[in-house]
DNA sequence: CAGTGGTCTAGACCACCAC
DNA sequence: TGGTGGTCTAGACCACTGC
């Protein structure tokens, strides 16, 4: 991590941000940093472009880069931006005991749809698995999972009863890393009913998507039916990007 | 926009990707994309990377580049991708009429989480509007927004009857561009049933969040409260980044 | 081993801002 | 006008994939 040039910038200036050397909130200039740091300007420049979009620092052109003050209010903004992937672990703070029903667990050939989310051949076999989440052994979200057996040759029924993800990364050394996400709403259906014990008027939040190992594998494509009340997704969006 | 060397590559390979000229999925090699279209190499990539930030592309390492088929399957809904900010822009692509229908304008003073959110001391006024958004004529969004008028003084309900953000622009020559947005979803109260003409068992999903200028600024605080049918939101998040 | 994307450099030129 | 960030180039070398 530390052994790229870029990331060793963002941390060292994240630092000092924190330590609030720039008290009138402006950094040096580019080509001043890019001395000082006897690295290319280029580097630099990438290591500002990610704080920026992070959110943490925006750059004027023709008048220079300054800290964003809410960056420094360290408000609840900065805490939780879409950068909670496991659906495990991002209950693990919050004093709830999550828990996992397994309520099928199945090797299936993908159809048309599922072979081009996770890029198979109809040939391919892939894990197919439904869960039920718990917190405090409240029911809240129905997922529906699908993972090609060639990229989790071991997936078992009792893995899926814990993170799968973790299991990913401390056996097979790799990582999930990025998803993309379509998130919507809808009426409960019977199952909705049934399984998270919602009244007619209530909804339940959809979330589906493929998530992505850190080489660019798409690894899993997952469909998430949420309690509406437990469906909450917070979002930082930079449209300088577009 | 199109004068710029990455956009003008961005838009040729997107129109390229919806024509369906990528039939297995797979891009052309970075050092070939960059010697059609007569570009640096380095070109190329800030272009790829920029559609994969956008979620319209992965990358793999030593594989090759390859099309988010997620991507493909938008459909012609109402889209909020996180690269839509302006709700009157989202729509000029899909050949639907946005139509505006501002139902109160106010100025009064902000309650104490309004002052949290937009940074404000109690002594100062907001702006505090209702606006009903319409596609077709059709009702489909309730927004709730509040600006302090210290940032758009000359504010008003004939301003708020068009975009705001497009006269923030033009205007005040300023531009919003960054956006901190939280996500759910609820049964529909009465005023969703009435304006949205929802019923009885029809959810709403809720956008709530902040906007902020380009100087870091926090310009508007807004609730938005959508007809279930038009509520899709899309996000591509990575988790490497931090 | 050949091919792919990832990182980094050094430098040119442009567009915008403030004085 | 000088200083700032934005764009773009040309090329070197590295890391990973897949045959």
């Amino acid at each position: 991590m530390a052994d790229l040039v870029y990331q060793r910038i963002i941390t060292s200036l994240k630092k000092a941000i924190d330590a609030g050397e720039f008290t009138d909130m402006r950094l040096p200039d580019e080509r001043s940093l890019a001395q000082s740091y006897s690295v290319s300007r280029s580097s630099i420049k990438r290591a500002l472009g990610l704080m920026a979009d992070q959110g943490i620092i925006f750059k004027k052109r023709g008048s220079g880069t300054f800290v964003n003050p809410l960056y420094l209010k360290q408000d609840s903004y900065f805490n939780y931006s879409g950068k909670n992937l496991g659906i495990t672990d991002s209950f693990k703070s919050n004093g709830q005991k999550p828990g996992i029903k397994v309520m099928s667990f199945d090797v299936i050939h993908p159809d048309k749809d599922l072979q081009g989310n996770l890029f198979l051949k109809p040939t391919e076999f892939v894990y197919a698995f439904k869960r039920l989440r718990l917190l405090d052994d409240i029911p809240f979200m129905i997922e529906t999972g699908y993972i090609p057996i060639k990229l989790a040759p071991e997936l078992s029924e009792q893995i899926a009863s814990d993170s799968i993800f973790n299991y990913v990364e401390s056996e097979l050394g790799k990582e999930v890393n990025k998803t993309y996400l379509t998130i919507s709403a809808a009426p409960s259906d019977q199952e909705g009913k049934d399984l998270l014990h919602l009244a007619e008027n209530e909804p339940v939040g959809l979330m589906e998507g493929i998530f992505f190992l850190d080489d660019g594998t798409p690894f899993e494509f997952s469909t998430m039916k949420l309690h509406y009340k437990y469906f909450k997704y917070d979002s930082f969006v930079d449209l300088a990007s577009k």
